[in-house]
DNA sequence: TCTACTGGCACATTTGAACCGT
DNA sequence: AACGGTTCAAATGTGCCAGTAG
């Protein structure tokens, strides 16, 4: 399945923001971009800031882990777009982005399978409001929404399939509706967000965990709203989305039409044989239309194009690859086409000292990181799990170009006019975790919350100042040489550095997403060039037969081959039956991680959906954690009471999952793929982790490491049988991973181990949704319809990670 | 009263089944 | 019977707008 332990790192969910970098950049570019909301509320939760990580090295294989690049291949019109300020529609049945995300992969592995993913990242802790023309901060964000992932409808594919065609999210969907239970992406209204791309390599069908790159694309940013607010983007997405002909000047449902429909003295016959005329033509029905307006002497000529790139572009265009075609034989495992599933993980090592696998019925192709708590909101702060107060440095990161807008003196709200240079996509090209204590990934944890003054007031504070780039930062050595381990400091100038490319909001050192390729975080051209990775360390361990570019892995693979004695004995792990072909749509994939009886397609398909009511998850499957690992209290099964959400004073939950707490319990002692051409059962042999290999710890080079009795895995043929996967690899920052409560584990007892700034993390389940239209051998739309149709919910309900029902 | 949100509407596009001819 | 092309209807996507709720 979609061990989403395979990705632990995502199960950060938005915090993991933090370690998105541009990575072409020198040092100052690995500072985090931006916070998420629930890092900003976190941080401001905390009174224990966290120590600046170390100052980060340069990684020994600079340029050997990762030549991964992204280009956005609509740039153009999302900078279009983002220079008026992106606003993108949220609603309660889902709507889609448009400007849809249509990248283009290069730098992957050809053999390697990837699964790739797009998340939103809330850019602040901020509610905005469209005022006089402009976006202004008028309180604080919304309490933090369950994390969505959506996940590509090819993945996992490989390299190869990636890297042949553009890549397009068009399929995604963002809603408003908490209670969402189609899988879409659950965004608030009136906020600020930033799309972001995930490439993990997927060893296979069940494992994920490889190699993880991020990116993010500055001209992506967008506000969500619930009806546009600004009439040019209106007009932008009017005159881009073919979907919007209707309302285009020369279509029959535009303002000037409908205006004059009513009014219209030309007999409506002239213009049905003006159409008429051309209806057995090739012409557009844009051109009939038009042809139409022309006659009406009242209106005047049709522009073409509002911003020029309009008619030119062919802004929604699908993948060059049609969904037939797509292969997506990942999220139905364990079921066959007819039943799409969710699969909702749970990390609960360190507490509820097991995983919990959920099986759950859905008709889309999202895997939510649940690590929504709904208690969470109730922070010290008060009634707001965020700081209400507008944070000018939150908005900094909108930096206006004074060369496009006019200082206002209400400070207005004014996205940035992007610059004819791409971008560096690549937030965070790397594996999800970091090796070494000086992983630039890790530089989120230099987040040190400042005590933001928490202000009251309700009046609408400017977004950001047009003239200048606000940031919280007292002073700002040298544009572009702010280390992300200056220390910050908790007041907030009023008067920010004329132009600041690293930002830094809350004490969080980031970059303005907006700052020009020219600046301190200036971008490579993407399309050209191989920024320098910024990444890793050279303490990144190469999975087996990766090619050095690929060789960072800092995540343990998978959570579900958690290895350990007791879990071996009760559940017995089935050997993968099935290769990996290509686009095979696995109808009944049995599932390795569960346990026998559950094992079997049979089994998964008829699974019991959890009875929210009685507030057990049936269909829950718990994998006992190594006890070692456990903590003091363990639940024995996964519960929806089991949930034990960060506390309100936790400085970070969201860091939780990659406290060392969980690595150890992902013990991948299991993953060794060997040469062997067969999958042995997954190993779950206990390999606890000695002291050295724990993460905070971690300075080591791969080959201090062992290698572990390699396991075969099988007919993977990616997988090189001479480079045993290292689970030690699975390092971890001390500054990033929440440090396990030194009675958990001994790893985390040394000297050297931070003091405990996190409690135990608690668990952060992951849900999957599969969209059954994507790639399967047989037409599933059909079936998706029926779902959809029908309003009812035959799967019955689940629960959501926050323990609440969803459906 | 204002703001944000919702649902219905009309229009356009997409999708897939049905039909037809080879 | 199989295949390919065309047609058509339904589903879907989109912005607009009136109404509603807070």
């Amino acid at each position: 399945m979609l061990s989403v332990e395979m990705y632990p790192s995502l199960a950060l969910g938005h915090q993991r923001v933090g370690d998105c970098y541009y990575r072409d950049r020198e040092p100052p570019a690995h500072m985090p971009l931006y916070p998420s909301s629930y890092d900003m509320a976190a941080g401001a939760m905390t009174s224990h800031p966290l120590a600046p990580p170390p100052a980060p090295s340069e990684p020994t294989c600079k340029g050997q882990q990762d030549s991964v690049k992204m280009e956005l291949e609509n740039g153009s019109l999302w900078k279009h777009f983002c220079s008026v300020g992106t606003e993108m529609i949220i609603t309660k049945k889902g709507r889609r982005m448009f400007p849809q995300l249509r990248v283009k992969l290069s730098g992957l592995n050809p053999a390697l399978r990837y699964i790739l993913l797009l998340d939103m990242v809330a850019m602040d802790t901020s509610r905005y409001r469209f005022q006089g023309d402009t976006w202004q901060v008028v309180g604080g964000a919304e309490a933090r929404l369950p994390d969505r992932v959506f996940i590509h409808p090819d993945s996992p594919a490989t390299g190869a399939h990636w890297q042949s065609r553009s890549i397009s999210f068009h399929r995604a969907k963002l809603t408003n509706n908490t209670l969402d239970t189609q899988g879409y992406i659950i965004l608030h209204s009136l906020h600020r967000y930033q799309p972001r791309v995930h490439v993990i390599e997927a060893r296979d069908v069940l494992r994920w965990g490889g190699g993880q790159h991020s990116f993010i694309f500055p001209e992506t940013q967008f506000l969500t709203v619930t009806a546009y607010q600004n009439n040019k983007i209106t007009e932008l997405k009017i005159q881009s989305n073919p979907f919007a002909k209707g309302f285009r000047e020369d279509g029959m449902n535009s303002k000037r039409y409908r205006t004059h429909r009513h009014t219209l003295s030309c007999d409506p016959c002239d213009s049905t044989e003006l159409l008429s005329q051309y209806s057995s033509s090739s012409s557009s029905s844009s051109d009939l239309q038009s042809l139409a307006l022309a006659s009406l002497p009242s209106l005047p000529p049709l522009p073409e194009s509002v911003c020029g790139y309009g008619s030119n572009e062919t802004p929604f265009q699908e993948s060059p690859l049609p969904e037939q075609q797509q292969a997506l034989d990942l999220v139905v495992i364990g079921t066959t086409p007819l039943v799409s599933c969710y699969v909702s993980v749970t990390f609960t090592a360190g507490v509820n000292n097991e995983i919990c696998i959920l099986f759950l019925p859905c008709r889309s192709v999202t895997m939510s990181l649940s690590t929504y708590n709904g208690t969470y909101p109730a922070t010290p702060l008060g009634s707001s799990s965020f700081d209400p107060a507008p944070h000018p440095q939150s908005s900094s990161s909108y930096r206006s170009d004074p060369s496009i807008s006019q200082p206002s003196p209400t400070s207005t709200f004014n996205y940035p006019s992007m610059a004819t240079t791409d971008y560096p996509s690549i937030l965070s090209s790397s594996p999800t975790l970091p090796s070494s204590t000086t992983s630039p990934s890790l530089q989120q944890t230099s987040f040190t919350y400042p005590t933001v003054p928490i202000s009251t007031s309700s009046s609408p504070k400017p977004l950001l100042s047009s003239t200048s780039c606000q940031s919280i930062l007292p002073s700002i050595p040298q544009q572009g040489l702010l280390s992300p381990h200056t220390p910050t400091n908790t007041s907030f100038p009023s008067l920010p550095p004329p132009s600041c490319q690293p930002i830094q909001q809350n004490g969080v050192t980031t970059h303005s997403m907006l700052t020009p390729p020219n600046q301190a975080l200036q971008a490579v051209p993407i399309s050209n060039q191989t920024p320098p990775l910024l990444v890793f360390n050279p303490t990144a361990y190469p999975y087996p037969n990766l090619p050095l570019s690929n060789v960072i892995q800092t995540t343990p693979p998978s959570f579900f081959n958690l290895s350990s004695p007791s879990t071996s004995q009760s559940h017995p792990v089935p050997s993968l039956p099935y290769s990996l072909s290509s686009h095979s749509a696995p109808l009944s994939y049995p599932f390795p991680s569960l346990p026998s009886s559950l094992s079997s397609s049979s089994s998964v398909q008829n699974w019991t959906l959890p009875n929210v009511s009685s507030g057990s998850v049936h269909s829950a499957v718990s994998i006992p954690i190594p006890t070692q690992m456990q903590a003091p209290s363990v639940g024995s099964s996964f519960l929806p009471s089991s949930f034990t959400h960060p506390p309100s004073s936790l400085p970070n939950p969201v860091y939780q999952p990659s406290s060392c707490s969980a690595i150890p319990s992902v013990s991948v002692a299991s993953f060794q793929p060997s040469a062997s051409s067969h999958i042995p059962p997954f190993s779950l042999t206990n390999h606890s982790l000695p002291p050295t290999t724990c993460p905070q710890n971690q300075t080591t080079t791969p080959s201090s490491y062992p290698p572990i009795a390699p396991t075969e895995i099988g007919s993977f043929s990616q997988f090189n049988s001479g480079a045993p996967y290292l689970p030690e690899m699975v390092l971890h920052h001390p500054s990033l991973l929440p440090p396990l409560d030194p009675s958990l584990s001994s790893c985390v007892s040394s000297s050297s181990t931070p003091p405990a700034l996190y409690p135990p993390f608690s668990s952060y389940p992951l849900r999957l949704c599969q969209d059954p239209r994507s790639s399967f051998p047989i037409p599933l739309r059909h079936m998706y319809r029926q779902h959809q149709h029908g309003h009812t919910h035959a799967q019955g309900s689940y629960l959501d990670m926050s323990g609440r029902a969803v459906f």
